[in-house]
DNA sequence: CGGATCGATTTTATCGTTCAAGCCTGGGCT
DNA sequence: AGCCCAGGCTTGAACGATAAAATCGATCCG
């Protein structure tokens, strides 16, 4: 036994190592570690009776160990980013549940730190990585101009990265979620559901999400022929609530209203819905919203949404990891694929607040 | 060199190792170690020598190796809940980053895993204790029947919980918020702004934070003499904006309607504001709504709400675990303190919704 | 002048696991 | 009989860091 004591240890402990378990199987250490790690090099009886010294023991083999010899932690790191106080509806600890749970069937775990902006960062990250405490690292909120992935690249740290760079083509693993593609499938529910002058919520130009969503709407009211019937419905504000309210009763003290409108965000969409009430309209009968991202507040108010498939981001970018670490871990060419390249198409969830319309708008 | 090429490396790698340094600086492994362990044990001009290769290496100690030698991983355990469709302003995300930040104060790493249950979480808190991953776990959201510390305890794992269950004298540490202190205050609040009829908006009862959160405002209105006028203000509902909107609604059609009240959640306190809208009063001028969490949801519509003093939970239940895990390294029995059993009073944010009346109501 | 002392550094041993090589036994082949 | 081989298991070494012990000079003192 490691520890000095004897008789039956109550609580087993951190500290039972694969030495007790093989004396108590009454085999060596190497058995024990066949057993676990190649079972089909041990005679069936032998491989019983260490079995049951296993767990008779409770015995775990020690992740630090392990890690040591095989250079491997086994952990992907990934910052927590703070709540701060105007981003309303954050989308992160969704992200940071799929990616623990994708890891989590392969035997990773995911670990946290915080850092104040990007440099910081990616300096976290290259110390974790040099000190051996993960084998790559995640970057999440990638935006189109952001200095992380090439910093990443340069430091040699094993990456992938939730969003992309303007110029991502080049060197590094990603998945993302089309935004455009998102709005767009909206503007096209809502046409099908009758719908001819739908107008756009959003955040002032120069963010890429923002204008990824935008760029949906306006390509998506072009394809369907109705940017003349539309014209300058397309309104900006802060992604706040009020902001939301104020810009929907704007647009609905027009003298061509809307009769629908796509939010870039659900709590534009919420607010939205508000001034709609406001107006003395019915949600999902006179007037149709739609937000995006489908936070828990979207089905608390009924508010139709697009849904980021995050779950499957993590997975991805999870699945990516491995082969980028293993990849690097059998030969450093072996050729087939280069890195991921990967854009998720969002799904609407509809709800109350666009149900198809009853009676045909001016109908 | 551990890498088998000479020359300096572009890319250092994740492993440059101590004996690296060592051969660069010409000294022995241990005489880096104690450079950077004992420092005094070591001639200025070598440490100012090992010092230079190690930042020319760009040198990281290995923490699986310094686990393995010090049987520490720094790494506390946490479970990361799914986002569930029903809970509309989770803190959980807060309570992790505090977590995080206040870990790496004292390097040490937040390790996040995935559970289905609290059967699975003890479980899986175990097998990583064992395994040496995590020196100790964290429990989020305890409830008053919670299996969890009964079932960690027994089990031996170290721990600290943010809640804590009915009979948790005995035997863990925690740290909780004060609910009932916290709506309490917010009835003060209320009052000394003038208002006697202060209704409230809480769950069903049966859930323990709601329970507090109601007692609170119960025992403040009857601390200040306001029960006999705020006859059956209490109303009870699902935590849902459109819940919160319909109890408000029906207080304001009651014949003597309140001025003012305390929502148990952000949600219902948005909900509530609706309502005081639709009415044609003015929320902070005609009406007062306090919420509660202080979710970003609260600051985009000016909602005031009661603060629960997270980042400060994060803190004591680092220092605690570090404490236990610290204790448990040095003697078992060093006496004095045995857990720490906080209950934290949170802080009431006033915005707009509850600023004080410019005119006394009634008068 | 010899032994003690002290500071600075090196050597040794260890943490728990796994890879590589070694050892033993029994059976099949010549 | 003698030889080889393969299956099944054990021993030795290594991963990287560090506490403890050993070494080596130099200084000090009786």
């Amino acid at each position: 036994m490691t520890a000095g004591t004897h008789g039956p240890r109550l609580t087993p402990g951190p500290s039972v190592t694969i030495s007790d378990v093989a004396e108590a199987a009454g085999v060596s250490r190497q058995t024990v570690s066949n057993v676990l790690n190649a079972p089909d090099r041990v005679r069936a009886e032998t491989r019983e009776r260490v079995n049951r010294a296993v767990s008779d023991l409770g015995y775990q083999p020690n992740r630090a160990a392990r890690s040591l010899k095989s250079s491997s932690p086994r952990m992907v790191g990934c910052r927590i980013l703070p709540v701060h106080a105007g981003t309303v509806a954050s989308i992160q600890d969704r992200f940071l549940h799929a990616l623990a749970e994708a890891g989590q069937a392969c035997d990773h775990h995911v670990l946290l730190f915080t850092a104040t902006d990007a440099d910081e960062e990616t300096e976290r990250c290259t110390a974790l990585w040099r000190a051996g405490a993960v084998s790559a690292v995640v970057l999440y909120d990638v935006t189109p101009h952001d200095p992380r992935p090439r910093q990443l690249v340069a430091a040699g740290v094993p990456f992938a990265a939730f969003g992309r760079t303007a110029t991502c083509v080049d060197g590094y693993s990603w998945a993302d979620v089309d935004n455009t593609a998102g709005t767009a499938s909206a503007v096209d529910h809502l046409v099908a559901a009758g719908h001819r002058r739908i107008g756009f919520l959003g955040w002032p130009e120069g963010s890429s999400v923002g204008d990824a969503r935008a760029h949906g709407w306006l390509a998506a009211m072009d394809r369907h022929g109705l940017l003349a019937q539309s014209h300058r419905l397309d309104v900006r504000g802060d992604d706040t609530m009020s902001s939301g309210t104020r810009l929907m009763a704007e647009l609905l003290d027009r003298p061509e209203p809307p009769t629908a409108v796509v939010a870039a965000t659900d709590t534009l969409g919420v607010g939205a819905l508000h001034a709609v009430r406001h107006h003395g309209l019915r949600p999902g009968e006179d007037f149709a919203v739609v937000g995006f991202d489908d936070t828990p507040a979207a089905t608390a108010v009924g508010l139709s949404s697009i849904r980021q498939p995050i779950e499957e981001v993590g997975r991805l970018i999870m699945a990516e990891l491995l082969r980028l670490v293993g990849r690097n871990a059998d030969k450093d060419v072996d050729g087939a694929a280069d890195s991921l390249h990967r854009l998720l198409v969002p799904e609407l969830v509809v709800r109350a607040s666009s149900a198809p319309l009853r009676r045909a708008p001016g109908g």
